[in-house]
DNA sequence: GATTCCATGTAAATGGTTACATGATTCT
DNA sequence: AGAATCATGTAACCATTTACATGGAATC
């Protein structure tokens, strides 16, 4: 996956990798996290697989790569965003997928992401079963906490739902947060 | 954190490795995963360290090992409990540790869920301003997928409030999910 | 003049998965 | 009889972090 980040930010410009680096925690870093003792040999792996092109420049002094995405780098891309997510995977995979589907054709992101809503469609209904059984009376301390975790699941589960709702039709976020409380 | 849930789960009751693994699957499973290629080697070696005690039987023809945790392995246990959770770790890090709270004194826990919330609150403004400054029209479909992840977060963080206010206060679980749509 | 940011890289150590390897029991 | 589940372990390989290492530019 890590690759595939990379080469998707690199799609069109090209960057450093401290650029690329900024960029990735600017816009996932809330949910990916990217180490530059990671970064840099995966930039010249790339490079070697001529995934990227390198291009090497002196600015000021300074020692800078610039990285861009080759045809054969945009095709592996592409070929990873048009694939459905491991179900395995966790949520961030899957974040990770829709935030480049802007780049995708509307029918491949369609698909996926009703995939993806029938994915999270059977995990509410598989967790609200287990909740079903459980006695929401007389809990001790122990058993409440254990359980929380379960109702945050599906609590989660029902916002994903709500969330990609919206995002298949594309309609304006200024519409989305108003029901939220707080 | 591997160690301490296993530690975890093995507080009173002895089990086997087996077990073990199914025990944190059934409960956590959904955002932690748990392969017997590490597990074994790491009752092993908590064994050896004498966090847990190792009790070998034979059950019809079958060999298990129990394992149990020492008073070390619960000191152990409790002090990762009370410590408060790396903010930079993901929300399952967190999860983990609230799975575990009912072990704990009512002020250890109440003071580290206070904690928790402040710094979702804090994680909301911050979305909430960035979320601000980008204008909701005239948005093509490159930008529109890149920033429906910001309002995912967003979302997702108003929701763990939601939960987190419920759970301070124990209320039941039975008036939590109501308000869902869907 | 010191700190922070820009910019890149390597390597040791750790962490973890996957595949290999084995064998009994229980269910169909 | 064959499949699924119970039950444990090792080791090769892969992935990842952290620390080490360096130096210029910009800011305060």
């Amino acid at each position: 996956m890590f690759d595939c980040i990379i080469l998707g930010v690199v799609l069109e410009k090209a960057l450093t990798g401290y650029d690329i680096k900024k960029e990735i925690e600017s816009k996932i870093g809330n949910f990916y996290k990217v180490s530059h003792g990671r970064l840099y040999p995966t930039l010249k792996k790339l490079a070697d697989k001529s995934f990227l092109t390198m291009n090497e420049q002196m600015q000021g002094g300074r020692q800078k790569k610039y990285y861009k995405a080759t045809e054969a780098g945009k095709a592996m891309f592409f070929e990873w965003l048009s694939s459905p997510v491991d179900p395995n995977a966790g949520v961030e995979a899957q974040l990770v997928h829709i935030f480049f589907y802007g780049k995708l054709s509307k029918e491949i992101r369609d698909k996926q992401l009703q995939e993806y809503e029938f994915l999270i469609q059977q995990q509410v209904r598989q967790l609200e079963a287990i909740s079903k059984k459980i006695p929401s009376d007389g809990m001790d301390d122990e058993d409440y906490f254990e359980t929380s975790i379960l109702f945050f699941g599906i609590q989660s589960a029902h916002n994903s739902l709500r969330w990609l709702k919206h995002i298949k039709n594309q309609k304006p976020f200024s519409l989305f947060l108003n029901e939220n409380e707080e």
